[in-house]
DNA sequence: CATGAATGAGCTTTCATTCAT
DNA sequence: GATGAATGAAAGCTCATTCAT
């Protein structure tokens, strides 16, 4: 009986998200109301204010990291599994990277609070899958006797920094691409840098 | 003959910097004035705009990496080395990134456009001195025969990533202090992930 | 569907014409805004600067100089179309002089840009247009052969004069009306000043 | 024994002068400030306010109109009398008039209280100085016998107009120069346009 | 539900004026 | 006397938010 919505929340948050990405907090609502094609009205009948939209917009995406490694457990070699978990990383960071960027200048509203301490915030359990995956695979003595923490965190952070470079278009290597950068990593992080390590292999 | 200047640029930066830092760009000039204990008059009569004060406030810290590498080239532990430049780094990074993060916030005054594809940029520079070291030693053999570029990376991340966390309060792990993160990070680059490969040390 | 439009223009540029008049380009939006009763916004959303509203407010009415002289060509006394004509010329400047020396006071937002060489200016238009009536008047005989620029000048020159010193309230002469004077002039300018010209006439 | 004074007041005036004449009474002291050389702070030392040195700066020049007229009374041909008073009058509103103008613009600190009423006031002196002379002239029977109010006001306002369309750059008649347009005026204002008045005198 | 006109608080910025030297 | 650094009040303008339709 009621008139019926016609227009959609994620119509509105779209057009936030590339407006807050692209000009920072300070970007009108004005201008978010002509990108999403919609009245300025409209947007505070469904966020009430411009700090919840921002928040909203920016809101994280979550990974599903265990889904991606409990099949890789005790599965196939490990080298390639850490190259295949590092991709889906990557591809993860690319999205998450500018909104917390972003949301890092709004103290306050940003990620702070939904971060600070709290063992449940996206990039812990995040963090907290790798390192299962590692200590499963070294509980099987896949790995030698490292602490999972650790290289849980190492793999992470390289991953994490060449989406943060690459987003602030940091040239730290000619036409690198991510695959091969996932690849050294990987290669990196399984031999070591001791000489000789390597070579006793064969 | 005229009156003395009796305000300090760096009054006014620092006070600048710490209201952006707290509160965003959006945060007022009045407050900034206030927190510095002069008039607004002067802050624009000396910046002129308050997008010059932030982008004068956010300048980057510099580091001067090749004087920290160069006397480690050839000489002491290579863990030790690692370990006391993961360590400067770190005391770099927690300086820096909270200016990286809030300039980026602000797309076109940001360091958008000093990073993108310069390799003048302070994090190319800095990237670049960390890989000849790396290089240096390798020619040494004091490494294993590594691509240097890669095993930088991997330092420079791991330190950025825990500044980082650090920064927004992620608890990654329980109480973990810098020394104990940089040799644990050390000890795993250095000896790798595979098993048996610190073993045969003895 | 929208709220419908309860601000008229007009509403808001007669207040500013009035706070323009009466305290120069200095009066504050906020002084507009209030004699408008309106909201400074409201002005801003309309006339997109300070500048613009002056210029909008204080833009010069027209007179249609042409359909006035038309209908007076080889028709009546030239004398009394002659009043006639001072009196309706009285009238427009009365309107048009304030404005005029307002925006004299605004170089660059004056009518210097709108004036300068343009012979479609008001005040170029409604010259040549009187001229045009001294031409036609003379072509039938009804002037002595003058020089219908110099004859329009004149009568130009004197009803400007007029409204001008009436408006900075200078009293050339106790107690004069629009009226007289133009039954004056007119009568000064169709007999001339040398003597005996007039009495020749009986 | 005290430090003699080193700037004149002149300077600052004139400096003042050029720039309210060009940008208005909006022109910032320090603008005039620097265009006259010294600082600010002497400004306001020797005129304490900004509207004085407005004031000041716009002050009238005086024309002492006796002076001109009484050696012509009853002197040479009346025609060639008035043209140099015409000429003369051009001189002096050529300096007078973007002064006039400009004050115009400051209802309060324009002319408006010095002139209104004000038979002291120059244009009213001026005015009175042309108009004794029309009259001592008629009273010699040298012109017919004419209200001398209103013929000084003629040519006044003739002369007026001139210099004000001058100063807006409106273009009246092509290529006029000044004294031709004195010539013409004085022409028409002694034989007048009632036709047959010229022809009689031969 | 959707609109966009209207608002007013608060922003950045300017600038006449003061003051320490 | 002369300077120009410093001020702070107020200006022009923006924009998140409300509201009448």
């Amino acid at each position: 009986m009621a008139r019926p919505v016609s227009i959609r929340n994620e119509q509105i948050l779209d057009a936030a998200r590339r407006c807050f990405l692209e000009h920072g907090y300070v970007v009108s609502t004005a201008a978010i109301a002509k990108e999403a094609g919609v009245s300025e009205g409209s947007i505070f009948k469904r966020f009430g204010t411009k700090e919840k939209l921002f928040q909203e917009s920016m809101g994280l995406p979550r990974l599903d990291v265990r889904a991606l490694t409990e099949p890789l457990i005790g599965e196939g070699e490990i080298e390639r599994n850490l190259e295949f978990l590092a991709i889906e990383l990557l591809k993860f960071f690319r999205e998450m990277i500018p909104r917390v960027l972003m949301t890092c200048s709004q103290p306050g509203l940003g990620p702070f609070d939904r971060f600070r301490n709290n063992p449940q915030s996206m990039p812990a359990v995040l963090l907290a899958g790798l390192r299962d995956y590692f200590a499963a695979e070294t509980r099987l003595g896949r790995l030698r006797d490292i602490e999972p923490e650790v290289a849980a965190r190492m793999l992470f952070a390289a991953v994490h920094n060449f989406a943060f470079f690459e987003y602030l278009g940091i040239a730290a290597r000619e036409g690198e691409d991510a695959s091969t950068f996932a690849k050294s990593v990987v290669d990196h992080l399984w031999h070591g840098l001791k000489p000789g390590s390597r070579e006793l292999e064969s």
